[in-house]
DNA sequence: TTTCGATGTCATGTT
DNA sequence: CCAACATGACATCGA
């Protein structure tokens, strides 16, 4: 993916920006931007010593207290002094000071990152460098590539000078050394991006997350690294990745992220302590981290993020505000698919969804209506995402309405955007093609579960399924009444609360059912053990009377061949017999009718 | 294509 | 009478 992008991008500014986003990326991957800083400086120190850069060194010591920004803009500086650049120092400050912070974050990010690492290369390319530098700064942009072989190739080189970058702490010979550094460093950064696997989500998320504080750097960024690094950027990052970029962006900023940016730039250029350095990026960094955990955790495969990222990290106020138009329609979208509470929704509703709204609203934005669409599908499978996201899918629809609340809004917004627009897009990117059968799957169960969630999220209804349906009747109705339904969402709240009590009933019914069957075949198991054991007691009960019969028999014809009659014969057992009375005497009985029936008692 | 299990939903009865 | 619950029956989906 990440290769085939990184050819058709042709825009310096977007390689600007993808360069920055990756610096952000290696930061939060590897040390604090601190720790960047710190050999940023020292290499800086290095050069200017060799150099003895006057301007550099002004630059460095105005910006202490803006370390991270100082150490970027003296980046800059040795960049445009390398190329056309010594004017600039001044100009970057007052002219535009948005645009030149940025490019310094960018340099600086270069610089600490794969600082070493392009000294090294230059080393390695040296001759090239050299002749780049002679020709032109755009030109060094398409000799280091060639120099690395192609984008594609720089990707894995960043990495390993990454790592080395302690030993290559070699002074910057010259300019042109610099300028290669500036160049190679958005390829390798470029190549970080699609290279880094655990690291790239993070910087993913960086850069993702950076937006709304970030992007208004972006714009600054980008005029300063074209002038530096015209080639390079447009070599690295292709369009459509920028285009897939701006798509998360915008998924990630609210519409207002534009006029944010232009407000935020001004206090990044105003106040770039290095603490104020730091804060703007950590706060955007654990925001983007955050939201890109998701992300890589779906993203699933990594070129996939990666390629994602570049792309998200570039986008642009113009971008962004397409992009508000794309969530306008999702929320639209939502609202037409659900007219009706109750039969109108049968699960195609959901599914069927996704795909139209994205091919009408998805004009401009790549995929972020597929990515609402998502999330409608996907989110309402569980109940907290569900939750979560009513509430912000109804706020950002009316706030694009307004078209002006952005701001408050987008907070809210944003985070999920930021989280969910940009996981989606991973997926969608990554996955859609090959989707995995257990995505699909997923994304089906979800969407199975959260058809009322659905519905209720086309409704607007700003509350919670969970909380519809579990509230006690008085805290429903209590609820009920604080928010105004009109009457197709009062219906629709009814038909959840029923059915969800009735699922749940359903599913107890289950419940019980399976138990009383695992029961009732328990008791079987038991009554079958039971009636075994009683026929095995029948059994040893016959044998032990069958044998008391036999010992009374025998004892019987003993007692009987002892008896004698009076003349001392003994009775025949076929005419007499003897019988035990109740009263314990033992009486020889004939058997025979005899009249002379005698009875001899014993 | 058919079958089967799981699940959601509806209709109805019961509490 | 209503709400909640229980349950049989049916539909749908996915394996």
């Amino acid at each position: 993916m990440m290769e085939i992008e990184l050819p058709k991008m042709h825009q310096s500014q977007q390689e600007m920006e993808l360069i920055d986003i990756l610096w952000r990326q290696d930061i939060d991957l590897g040390a604090g931007r601190e720790v960047f800083d710190y050999s940023h400086r020292q290499k800086e120190h290095e050069l200017q010593r060799q150099r003895q850069r006057e301007e550099e060194e002004r630059l460095q010591r105005l910006q202490e207290e803006k370390k991270a920004l100082l150490a970027q803009l003296q980046l800059d500086e040795e960049t445009g002094e390398f190329v056309p650049r010594a004017p600039p120092s001044s100009q970057q400050t007052t002219t535009p000071p948005e645009k030149v912070q940025p490019a310094v974050f960018t340099e600086e990010d270069v610089g600490t990152l794969s600082f070493d690492e392009c000294m090294q290369l230059l080393e390695e390319t040296f001759p090239l460098v050299e002749a780049i530098e002679t020709s032109a700064p755009t030109l060094d942009p398409s000799v280091l590539p060639a120099a690395h072989g192609s984008p594609v190739m720089m990707g894995p080189q960043p990495q390993p000078l990454l790592s080395a970058t302690p030993p290559p702490q070699k002074p910057l010979p010259d300019l042109e050394q610099a300028w290669m550094e500036l160049l190679s460093i958005p390829e390798l950064q470029c190549l970080n991006m699609q290279m880094g696997d655990v690291v790239e989500p993070q910087g993913y998320s960086a850069t993702s997350t950076s937006p709304v504080v970030q992007e208004p750097n972006y714009p600054f960024y980008l005029p300063k690294m074209t002038d530096v690094i015209t080639v390079p950027a447009e070599s690295v990052c292709s369009s459509g990745y920028q285009s897939s970029f701006e798509g998360a962006f915008a998924g990630a900023v609210p519409a207002d992220s534009p006029g944010q940016a232009t407000l935020e730039a001004p206090d990044l250029n105003g106040a770039f302590s290095v603490e104020s350095f730091c804060d703007m990026f950590y706060p955007d960094l654990t925001d983007t981290t955050i939201s890109h955990g998701g992300l890589l955790g779906e993203g699933g495969s990594e070129g996939t993020a990666l390629a994602e990222l570049p792309e998200e990290t570039p986008v642009k106020p113009m971008d962004i505000s397409e992009f508000t138009l794309g969530e306008g329609f999702a929320s639209k979208e939502a609202e037409v698919e659900f007219p009706d509470s109750d039969s109108g929704l049968s699960l195609d509703a959901s599914p069927n969804n996704g795909s139209p709204e994205k091919s009408t609203v998805d004009d401009s934005s790549f995929g972020y209506s597929d990515s609402d669409m998502e999330e409608m599908d996907s989110n309402p499978g569980s109940t907290k995402s569900d939750y979560t996201e009513t509430f912000p899918l109804s706020f950002v629809a009316e706030s694009i309405q307004g078209n002006s609340g952005a701001h408050s809004q987008p907070g809210s917004s944003q985070d999920q955007n930021a989280g969910h627009p940009k996981t989606e897009l991973a997926e969608d990117a990554g996955h859609d093609k090959p989707p995995f059968t257990k995505d699909k799957h997923r994304r089906r169960m979800e969407a199975r579960l959260s058809r009322d969630e659905q519905r209720a999220k086309a409704l607007q209804i700003p509350l919670a399924v969970d909380l519809i349906i579990n509230l006690p009747v008085d805290d429903f109705n209590e609820l009920m009444s604080k928010h105004q339904l009109n009457e197709a969402q009062l219906a629709l709240v009814r038909d959840i609360r029923r059915r969800g009590k009735n699922k749940v009933a359903a599913q107890n019914c289950r419940k019980r059912k399976m138990e009383s069957i695992a029961g009732l075949e328990c008791e079987l198991d038991s009554l079958r053990e039971e009636k075994e054991r009683l026929l095995q007691e029948r059994s040893e009960n016959d044998t032990n009377l069958r044998q008391a019969k036999q010992e009374l028999s025998s004892l019987y014809k003993e007692v009987f061949s002892m008896l004698r009659d009076e003349e001392g014969k003994p009775y025949s057992p076929s005419e007499y017999s003897l019988q035990q009375t109740s009263d314990g005497n033992v009486y020889l009985v004939p058997r025979v009718k005899k009249t002379t029936g005698k009875t001899r008692g014993n």
